[in-house]
DNA sequence: CGGGATGAGCTTTTT
DNA sequence: GCTCATCCCG
């Protein structure tokens, strides 16, 4: 794209006003906000301070920044410091400057610092939210009967985040400005829904949806002796309504003790986190919206003249407020596709795009209730619509439309009219339309899929555009798009074992893989000698479940494993163990790999035993937590991901597998014994009374009644599809296995089985051995990488004019000159870093993921970061780490960085002689760098450290 | 055809 | 715990 097409030129001249972007799939929209962006700042009063771009992830924000250096008279550096980045990060700019006393404003009398830490990690704040409601229920005797029907105290976590992304805070004694009027709800706005849900269908012969919901009232509930019988809330036998009385006596409760229950616990958990001195991701946009709230000289020095927030639809309501404070005029450009909505469970509201002017109304008149916070006109709103799609082909473009008007049971209905009306419908722009759309079904399924693979790489019929021109296909160019991990991982399990190439691209549940089970039941072993681990080693090794039974009861287990047993037993290193497992089982994939890295990480870190690693595995499995997975660049392989990650990119063949019927476990709010939906407000599911002589639990037929007029509802599902399929470019293949669902069964087209015949690749391109997985961080304090050892002002009069966008070019260069071979350099930087990948003669190795785990005052520290090319011979190993810089100013800086690279690569090749240096791209000469020594490293890691806090 | 009982199966992930 | 599909009955 090099020319913006007319609706594009209308959004990047429409500097004023307000703009609501209705960009669809495909059609261009970072390319013309990054023009309109560069429009803006190249006014001569306008300065990039000026400008909020919003995005919703840091990496979104990086690619902006680097797209827009390329296309305004604004160099890398002097956007560096520009407002182009997420809503929380953003937040925490601003509460690093001016939040010093927002906890105040709250009643809390403690205060936001530099010190003050974003846990980021979920895991380690439900640890601590755990310790919390340990101590607050111990000081709170008034709130047991609540604690007594909550199960798991994290679920309380969950309302609070909720509470905050919908602006519901509380105050010392109360709730924060009009939050309170939240958690009564609004019974007009339930009575709606009630009505709609209560219509009897089929003209009046079939009751309505609520009544036939109702149908299991009271089934396996233990009501307070004053709930109504089943016929009072449903009606008696034969009618078709619920009577209408029913919404108001449901709705009607007492909820005083409720409110206050949930008032204090979020209350002293904001006080809790920050006595920690911590906050997380919703407590930042919580105290900025305060801040900004209470503060209106503040919020005027803050606000923005304008403001741009990209991928609208994920936006919560909490941003939207956010956005709207801080601007200062009515230049607000939001960009979006509801279509691609499918982060609910993130918080995102559709709504804030479906609903804009509505909600913009709503929104402002709260915020100038007492105060006129918002003083620009909100009208009028003028829409943009991208139409002109440049990733796939017309036939895909229409098929997917089908997505959002299928019925995804029998029980649902779309209006589709309705829809129809909402989408605006894209025109395609590609040079071809040879698109083939088919769907494939066979009980096995993941042999199916890899066997239609096999079919289209390298077929004529499945030819793919690349530069205007038509090319048989490759494994690359085929993507398999999932709803779940789990289908992806079992998958890329089946294709290992025929050889045929496929990565994961996304995050994966590492410890919950075989390789670490099997591991983890060898460890319990050699640890335990206990049945938990011998269960699955004899499992795996073949015996039936009853057999199973009687050697473990027996302990006789076969010599072959005891054998095996002792070989462990004689190793001494926990890695060694490892290792050992995985060669036995032949476990030589990525997932291995990563383990082995990851145990020897840990273990390098500290002196780590078997007992440790055993709980280190266990408590990975426990929490799943993921690691993030992705192929080698260059790499020809088929991708695997799950819709979710795939979103904003694109492949020229999309399988959409799994298309079977699912059943999603309870949505929203889960089981948790307490609840809040909007119109509703907070309710408890469950309730604790003694009033009857003896304790129990008794649940709320109120709560259960009203839960069944909030009906999910599968618009997400369907956006999740439509997702899917506009990842296409060229063709687009369906698959099921047993159960095909509806979707698959109503889309407009003919479902072939096809019998699976999976020829054996055995090819030595399978990606599994160079899939790259991040190598998880051991505990402790993270966040270091070898940059922040590095002195920024050193850089600052070193400018080569050229810039960091310059740098990544350069370095793609590399990556693909070293792993493809088959790339023209460009301009002389790539024609210096060409002739000297030319003149090495080694193995090459280009992004080696290196963490470097050290001790500084007593606790472990991690530094991690990319090393840029390592050149491996029999005898040697050296790292090479390209600058484009000329200045050589900062030549001792980039041996901090290089000293991490060095110490990392000397544990990886003992044996070998290690060297490091640096090579300039700009003239083509290399420097070898004299490494500081690891105590050197931990010194300027313990004055890093000195600095930060000393500087609050 | 509609209503009721019964049994099976069970996400996504960013800040 | 919740929903869907399925079966059986009226």
């Amino acid at each position: 794209m090099t020319a913006p097409n007319d609706r594009q030129q209308d959004l990047i001249d429409s500097k004023a006003g307000i703009h609501v972007v209705d960009a669809g799939a495909g059609t261009g929209k970072t390319f013309t906000v990054t023009r309109r962006y560069a429009e803006i700042v190249d006014q001569d009063d306008v300065e990039p301070e000026d400008v909020l771009l919003v995005t919703f992830t840091n990496n979104a924000a990086t690619e902006m920044r680097e797209r827009i250096v390329a296309n305004c008279d604004y160099g890398m550096r002097e956007l560096s410091d520009a407002p182009i980045q997420t809503f929380h990060s953003l937040c925490h700019d601003i509460l690093m400057e001016h939040g010093f006393e927002a906890p105040t404003l709250l009643g809390i009398d403690d205060r936001i610092t530099g010190s003050t830490r974003v846990l980021e990690d979920e895991n380690v704040e439900r640890e601590r939210f755990r310790e919390f409601v340990r101590r607050f229920s111990d000081d709170h005797p008034e709130h047991d009967d609540f604690f007594r029907a909550v199960d798991e105290p994290v679920e309380l976590l969950g309302l609070i985040n909720q509470l905050a992304a919908k602006g519901v805070f509380p105050t010392a004694d109360g709730w924060y400005r009009n939050g309170e009027r939240h958690l009564d709800g609004d019974f007009e706005a339930f009575r709606e829904i009630f009505d709609e849900l209560n219509q009897p269908r089929n003209g009046g012969s079939k009751q309505s949806e609520l009544r036939s919901k109702l149908g299991g009232y009271g089934n396996d509930k233990c009501y307070l002796p004053d709930a109504p019988e089943e016929d009072e809330v449903r009606g008696g036998w034969g009618e078709k309504q619920v009577p209408a009385t029913v919404a108001r006596l449901a709705f009607d409760e007492e909820r005083e003790a409720l409110k206050s229950f949930v008032h204090d616990v979020y209350h002293e958990y904001l006080a809790f986190a920050l006595s920690r001195n911590y906050l997380n991701f919703s407590f930042l946009q919580l105290f900025t919206f305060v801040l900004l709230c209470d503060d209106h000289r503040l919020r005027d020095d803050v606000a923005f003249e304008y403001v741009m927030i990209d991928e609208f639809q994920d936006s919560s309501e909490i941003q939207f407020k956010l956005a709207l404070l801080l601007a200062d005029t009515n230049n607000v450009c939001v960009v979006g596709d509801w279509k691609q909505s499918i982060y609910s469970f993130q918080y995102a509201a559709v709504e804030n795009i479906t609903e804009f002017e509505s909600r913009l109304d709503r929104f402002v008149d709260e915020l100038n209730e007492d105060h006129e916070r918002v003083s620009w006109a909100t009208r009028p709103v003028t829409g943009i619509e991208l139409v002109e799609n440049y990733r796939s082909t017309q036939a895909i473009l229409d098929f997917s439309e089908h997505s959002l008007v299928t019925p995804a049971a029998s029980t649902d209905d779309v209006d589709e009219a309705a829809v129809r009306d909402r989408i605006v419908s894209l025109s395609s722009n590609t040079a071809h339309e040879n698109s083939r759309i088919e769907a494939i079904r066979h009980e096995d399924e993941h042999e199916a899929v890899l066997t239609k693979i096999q079919e289209i790489v390298g077929n004529d019929a499945y030819q793919v555009e690349e530069d205007d021109e038509l090319r048989p296909p490759e494994y690359g160019d085929v993507a398999v798009l999932t709803r779940t991990r789990d289908f992806g991982r079992e998958l890329l399990s089946v294709a290992d074992e025929y050889g045929l190439p496929m990565a994961y691209e996304g995050g994966i549940e590492l410890f919950r893989s075989d390789p670490a089970k099997l591991l983890l039941a060898w460890l319990r072993i050699l640890e335990f000698d206990g049945e938990r681990g011998w269960a699955v080693v004899l499992e795996e090794a073949g015996y039936t479940l009853d057999e199973v039974k009687h050697v473990l009861e027996s302990e006789a287990y076969p010599d072959n494993l005891r054998a095996f047993k002792s070989v462990l037993a004689s190793l001494e290193t926990v890695g060694g163990v490892a290792q050992r497992v995985f060669s036995q089982y032949g476990y030589d994939g990525a997932y291995a790999d990563v383990l082995l890295t990851t145990v020897q990480s840990v273990h390098s870190a500290t002196t780590l035993t078997r007992g440790d690693l055993v709980r280190f595995i266990e408590r990975g499995i426990e929490e799943g937590s993921t690691h993030d997975v992705h192929a080698s660049a260059g790499t020809n392989s088929v991708t695997v991901q799950t819709i979710h990650a795939a979103k904003g990119l694109e492949h020229p063949i999309v399988v959409l597998a799994n298309m079977n019927a699912h059943r999603f476990p309870p949505s929203g709010g889960n089981s948790a014994a307490i609840t809040f939906d909007d119109p509703i407000g907070l309710r408890q599911r469950k309730r604790y009374d003694d009033d009857h002589g003896h304790p129990h639990i008794y649940d709320s037929w109120r709560s259960d009644v009203l839960r069944k007029c909030l009906p999910r509802g599968y618009d997400e599902e369907r956006r999740l599809l439509y997702v899917a399929m506009t990842r296409a470019e060229s063709h687009l293949v369906f698959s099921a296995g047993e159960n095909p669902n509806t979707f698959l069964e109503d889309l407009p087209v003919d479902v072939k089985e096809l019998e699976p015949d999976v020829q054996d690749a055995d090819s030595s391109e399978t990606t599994q051995a160079r899939l790259q997985i991040a190598v998880p961080t051991p505990d402790g304090p993270v966040g270091h990488s070898p940059h922040t050892l590095m002195r920024d002002d050193v850089f600052e009069d070193v400018d080569d004019g050229r810039g960091t966008a310059f740098g990544t070019q350069t370095h793609e260069f590399a990556e693909r000159y070293v792993l493809e071979g088959d790339v023209d350099p460009s301009n002389d930087d790539e024609r210096h870093v060409k002739s000297f990948i030319d003149s090495l003669d080694g193995e090459l190795r280009v992004e080696e993921d290196a963490s470097l785990p050290l001790t500084v005052d007593g606790e472990r520290v991690t530094i991690s970061g990319i090393v840029d090319l390592v050149h491996i011979r029999p005898d040697a190993v050296e790292i090479i780490d390209f600058k484009t810089d000329l200045g050589r100013h900062a030549e001792d800086e980039y041996r901090k960085q290089l000293s991490v690279y060095y110490h990392v690569l000397a544990e990886w090749f003992p044996d070998r002689e290690v060297t490091a240096s640096i090579f300039y791209t700009a003239d083509g000469t290399r420097v070898e760098v004299d490494p500081l020594t690891e105590s050197d490293l931990v010194e300027l890691i313990a004055e890093e450290q000195g600095l930060d806090t000393s500087a609050q």
